[in-house]
DNA sequence: CACCTAACGTAATCATTCT
DNA sequence: AGAATGATTACGTTAGGTG
């Protein structure tokens, strides 16, 4: 692959280490703001807090996953109750159009950039480098389901005229 | 070299926004 | 309500640092 030029791996110091396991046996599924906090309080990127999470969870066989349903609906007798509500999660950025057209545009040209390209894109835009990443995830993703769509059209297609094989 | 683990990939899914 | 698409998760792979 033309996955070259990742990100310089990060080693973290034993006080940061220690804070995150410290939070991690907490919690090993923080939402944003805790997120945000811990990369704060260790002087880190909030991305690199995440990735460490994932791994984390990953190595460590964590046997626990996120519920799905919370069931919110219940009784509105605890009015000062859920004052937050919401689930924690970071705020869903939106792109311009032109923001938009740019991403596209080195998408097309490569749909693996590195770090340094990434980093290039965000500082253009005007956007972090992390939400770069995830949209030239998420694209890669879609377009290789629409592919498959297509695809298995032509297969049905295919079946419906002369199976054979 | 072997081991640990950060970085990064995909696939599936959750959640928000827009039509 | 449903289509688009951003955010998060599980899980697997790649690669950097160290004994």
């Amino acid at each position: 692959m033309v996955t070259k030029g990742r990100r310089s791996r990060t080693s973290f110091t034993e006080e940061q280490l220690e804070i995150l396991v410290q939070a991690f046996s907490q919690n090993p599924y923080p939402g944003y703001t805790a997120k945000q906090r811990l990369a704060v309080e260790i002087n880190a990127e909030e991305s690199r807090i995440q990735i460490w999470f994932q791994n984390r969870r990953a190595r460590h066989g964590f046997l626990k996953r996120p519920k799905k349903k919370l069931d919110p609906s219940k009784d509105h007798a605890s009015p000062k109750e859920k004052i937050q509500g919401k689930q924690d999660r970071r705020c869903r950025t939106s792109y311009t159009s032109s923001q938009l057209q740019t991403l596209k545009n080195a998408f097309t040209e490569n749909p693996y950039p590195g770090i340094d390209s990434r980093e290039q894109l965000a500082e253009k835009i005007g956007v972090p480098e992390s939400r770069v990443q995830i949209w030239f995830q998420n694209r890669r993703s879609r377009l290789r389901i629409q592919r498959k769509r297509g695809l298995e059209g032509a297969l049905d297609r295919r079946q419906n005229q002369g199976q054979d094989l």
